[in-house]
DNA sequence: GAAAAAAAGGGGTAAAACCCCCATGCATTT
DNA sequence: AAATGCATGGGGGTTTTACCCCTTTTTTTC
């Protein structure tokens, strides 16, 4: 019996490609391809289109991959996500394993490491690789006491990605230098940060800011 | 007469994919696959290895596609090589096509685009998309007074992209912070910056930092 | 309506960053 | 032999940041 898997990616290239490996592998089916989140919505709204597992690029316009794991996990818990990103980083796979994907492999694994993945999922519910348990298991240990950010704050954090100095943010915003200077003391406090390169680096990795 | 190909991609998955895509040509076929310019360096070596078309990916670790493609301009002007990325930034596709690219296709082309592509490679030695001959033709009006950055400056602006101050900077690449202030200032004079805030996003805007 | 929390503003200090201008040594060019 | 380029390092100054600890005003919450 063949499994049934759809591919998500923005990249029609890589789309295309990986739908043809996964179409080489002798249990598995590709259903259809998709472009977005938004797309693969649409698809399933009829019951044919259901599939078993879904291959799941992290960035893609429109509805991203965490945001469209949500929604299937709500609506279509039987579907089991693989998440596939060049993401490496730290709080966007966990994010993602909270919104619900079964496995995450990074782009840069082999085919039989992909073959291997799609058969524990259907097989166990879950794949994950040693670096993935690792994270996960560490993020256990750590509070990730969800570091909110205020409204205004985000508004001065895509300021000072750019060469103003505070004072000119300040004019900016219609504030006083110092408080400005607040924020930053504030989310530097919360975010651990040392300095502003710090704080530009921390916003394009949280997409606060796209350079 | 099959025509070979490498392919030259840092993600094993997208590697091997597209590598399969291609295989699946009439007229072409893949000679090996490598996961770095330096890889593909060593594999030349061997006369048999010479291919006629790379697919070179522009961000991968240890020798990034623009630089092997300079080098293989150098050294094997025969073979064609065609950029694959998602980079959308003006400033590296002009920067991969001056270093001798024949052709550059984004990831996200649909698999006719890259047939297409390979054939008209092969044939009139050149492809371009509509977007990137405009790109080309809009580059002539701009005077691109080729900023030179030395190799020594671009350590330091890796370096700059970090939350380490100019001291620490200076110790990890073993000068005197005065040194360091050098590479700084001249820097910021090249490029027309006006503090590190800006360093750092000219860096990742082009691509000599990833963040 | 009182208490608590947050936003906005402030003073002072030390460190870091920025911005001049200059010196040396060394290789290449002319 | 002089000039040029470049990597390396330095002196001395101003401006900007970072980091303390503190007050007032506004908003939220109970």
């Amino acid at each position: 019996m063949e499994n049934k898997v759809v591919v998500v990616d923005d990249h029609t290239l890589l789309l295309e490609a990986i739908g043809g490996l996964v179409r080489d592998f002798e249990n598995f089916d590709v259903l259809y391809l998709c472009k977005n989140g938004q797309e693969l919505l649409e698809k399933l709204k009829i019951p044919k289109n259901i599939p078993d597992v879904v291959l799941m690029d992290i960035n893609m316009p429109l509805l991203n991959g965490i945001e469209t794991t949500k929604i299937l996990n709500e609506k279509f818990p039987q579907i089991k996500v693989i998440a596939l990103s060049v993401e490496e980083n730290e709080k966007t796979i966990l994010k993602m394993l909270r919104a619900g994907a079964k496995g995450y492999l990074m782009k840069d694994t082999k085919k039989e490491i992909l073959k291997e993945a799609l058969n524990q999922v259907i097989e166990k519910g879950y794949y994950h690789t040693n670096t993935i348990s690792k994270l996960l298991i560490g993020s256990l240990t750590k509070d990730e006491t969800a570091v909110e950010l205020k409204e205004r704050e985000i508004e001065f954090i895509e300021h000072a990605c750019t060469e103003m100095t505070y004072k000119q943010i300040a004019e900016k915003m219609f504030l006083s230098p110092k408080t400005i200077e607040g924020y930053r003391d504030s989310i530097y406090e919360k975010l651990n940060l040392k300095n502003r390169i710090g704080l530009v680096l921390y916003a394009i990795r949280n997409g606060l800011f796209t350079p």
